[in-house]
DNA sequence: TGCGTGAGGCTGGTCAGAGC
DNA sequence: GCTCTGACCAGCCTCACGCA
């Protein structure tokens, strides 16, 4: 259950984004998810990519930013959103990028482009012991506008001699650029260990 | 203990060039 | 012209280690 107590009415929003369709996206992402649960324990790695999508059709639904009309960018590339007709080339003010993760601080990403983020910070409680129906839980919303210096570039160094991922991007100091942009923290979650747990349990 | 950083892993889509 | 293939882009994850 979404609790209005637990929205921070002082974290800046950019202009269209207000706490009531944030309130209701919470509310439409868990509620659409509890059917997909399932492909976390398939795939983990893609459902961060599932909630991110939700997250993008909700906010398209309840407030003034709507999916990018070039589906081959709202789909892979920057932003997943732009505020309700604007036309031409976007500005950083107008873009909104949608992001799904259980991780409590880090944002990655494969580009450094500036504009406001909105990442959807969610759990499994495969028990349904936090709240009964609900197996995925947003347990946070940050809201943050991120300029390009905001970004470190984080190299891959994979080849044909093998190796790991395509390169990205970090934010750098995640958890101090954080602070003061949760505009819905859920007062029963708390982060120990690196993870969101409940106050009362255990992960 | 909390957090930052880096490395290695997965997935799918688009596009351009090569070959038929 | 069509199909196949590889490079590249884009979405994430976990884990280990170091530092405060």
């Amino acid at each position: 259950m979404v609790q209005a107590a637990d929205f921070d009415p002082a974290v800046s929003l950019p202009p269209g984004l207000d706490p009531g369709a944030i309130r209701r996206a919470i509310d439409y992402i868990g509620k659409e998810l509890t059917d997909l649960v399932e492909l976390y324990f398939e795939q983990a790695n893609v459902f961060s990519a599932v909630v991110g999508i939700f997250g993008t059709k909700a906010l398209h639904q309840y407030s003034q930013f709507e999916k990018n009309k070039h589906p081959d960018i709202a789909a892979q590339r920057f932003p997943d959103l732009c505020r309700r007709g604007r036309v031409g080339k976007l500005k950083p003010n107008d873009c909104l990028e949608s992001k799904g993760s259980k991780r409590p601080f880090a944002i990655q990403s494969h580009f450094d482009h500036a504009g406001w983020y909105i990442v959807w910070r969610y759990l499994i409680d495969r028990l349904e012991q936090i709240e009964q129906g609900r197996p995925v839980i947003i347990w946070r919303v940050d809201v943050v506008f991120l300029t390009k210096e905001d970004w470190k570039y984080e190299g891959s160094k994979a080849g044909a001699a093998g190796g790991g991922r395509t390169h990205t991007f970090g934010v750098k100091a995640p958890a101090k650029k954080l602070r003061g942009t949760a505009v819905y923290k859920r007062q029963d979650i708390i982060v120990k260990g690196g993870k969101p747990i409940p106050v009362n349990g255990h992960s």
